[in-house]
DNA sequence: TGTATCTGACCGACCGGTCAGATAGACTCG
DNA sequence: CGAGTCTATCTGACCGGTCGGTCAGATACA
């Protein structure tokens, strides 16, 4: 062994070079030398690192919601109040056109896989309990503050997070999805919001449509658009 | 031509072949062969009435595409009152377990290609369009009979689709989905009625978590858990 | 010299699409 | 009715190309 982080750079290069591609042309469409030119190696190296082609992928996959799971983690510690994280979350969702159309096409291609294969069925059932933790404590807490209906809060997480996935599905199908994508992300907002918040309470704040004046009740001022890392554009 | 309808019939045996490949192995994994044999001809036949692969797969989502309409509006139609309406949305989408593997398998397959390919996304921007057309219509209605939260029914509309597909890929990524698919089925229609109830008004309906006791107000007796064809199981 | 790493030619399997011919119903014509 | 013909339909061998995976050898660092 050259290094002893030699391998582990091989492979960060190995995943990210299959996550443009997978990106691009799809899981079945890519090759293991479409991977190999864009890591700028030679094709025996990608075998040389993983097992085979789908090795490769559910590391890919693995990686990646390791890395989504971190920061939205991140996202959510940052922001304070329920309101707030959700928010947050939504603006980690959607940075940019760019990475959305780039992650959501490997996101689909990653479900095509899940449903038939069940190695990679297990890479998205992680993913999905790592989500449904981050939002339930979301949902907790806003029901703890009394800004959030009172509900079972697992439920109250999954369809949250089915609001997210659904609406991109919806977003990828759009004849022009860069036109629309802040639409969608102010959209999504504003829906999942209108979806999780206590009648009563902050109803009013949701009807200018403009969610830069969203707060929760009782905080004066929060401290503007959660900043996210990894937010272009 | 021997008959007017032979063209038809063969295209559809195909169509119906094809979809039941696709469910199993996913687009790029079926072959022109896996679909003949299946439909009881030799491969040959299947580029005798497509001009491609690709063909093929358009003209399959296509007709799965208008016959969910179909099916979708018949049930809406059939059922009275906006909460019933959409309750019969929720039993037609989700049939039986294995109707709602195969549907979405191909459907989370779809969206893979059109998520890449301009000629199936027009596709499944119809779908949609359709989707959001027939739900908006039940969205209005409900407010309009003051059942339903005022908001824009456009974006509403959006939203309950978004749900649907969203739990659908959640479940899709469970462990045993056979096991989950009736509380999924539950928790859909519990969930879409929450996001779309009034608040103060039958709210308390919604807490026994049964949704066999839910209905609109002032409608005493709904015509039982709205009856779907195409239903198995 | 030893060994981890890397290379790319190569193999066997597969697949979409083509095509030359087989098949058989329909339609003459006698 | 029956022979002959036409043509829509069907068949499956075949072609060209691709791809995942293998491997013998090259490379270069220790």
């Amino acid at each position: 062994m050259r290094s002893a982080t030699h391998e582990a750079e091989r492979r960060l290069v190995l995943r990210k070079a299959a996550f443009r591609e997978v990106a691009e042309r799809g899981f079945s469409s890519v090759t293991l030398e479409d991977i190999a030119v864009r890591a700028g190696v030679s094709k025996g190296v990608t075998l040389y690192y993983f097992d085979s082609k789908d090795d490769l992928f559910r590391d890919l996959f693995s990686w990646l919601i390791d890395s989504i799971h971190l920061r939205m983690r991140d996202a959510v510690a940052a922001a304070e109040g329920p309101v707030e994280k959700v928010r947050a979350l939504v603006a980690l969702i959607f940075p940019s056109p760019s990475r959305n159309r780039a992650f959501f096409r490997a996101y689909v291609d990653f479900c095509g896989l899940a449903a038939r294969k069940e190695s990679f069925r297990q890479i998205g059932e992680r993913f999905y309990a790592g989500c449904r933790e981050i939002d339930r404590g979301i949902v907790e807490e806003g029901m703890r503050r009394g800004v959030f209906i009172l509900r079972d809060a697992g439920e109250t997480a999954s369809t949250l997070r089915a609001i997210f996935d659904g609406l991109m599905l919806q977003w990828l199908m759009e004849k022009d999805p860069e036109a629309c994508f802040e639409a969608y992300r102010e959209r999504c907002e504003r829906e999942l919001l209108h979806y999780l918040l206590s009648p009563g309470r902050p109803v009013e704040l949701l009807s200018p449509g403009r969610p830069g004046e969203l707060l929760a009740p009782g905080r004066p001022e929060p401290p503007e658009t959660a900043r996210i890392k990894g937010r272009k554009r």
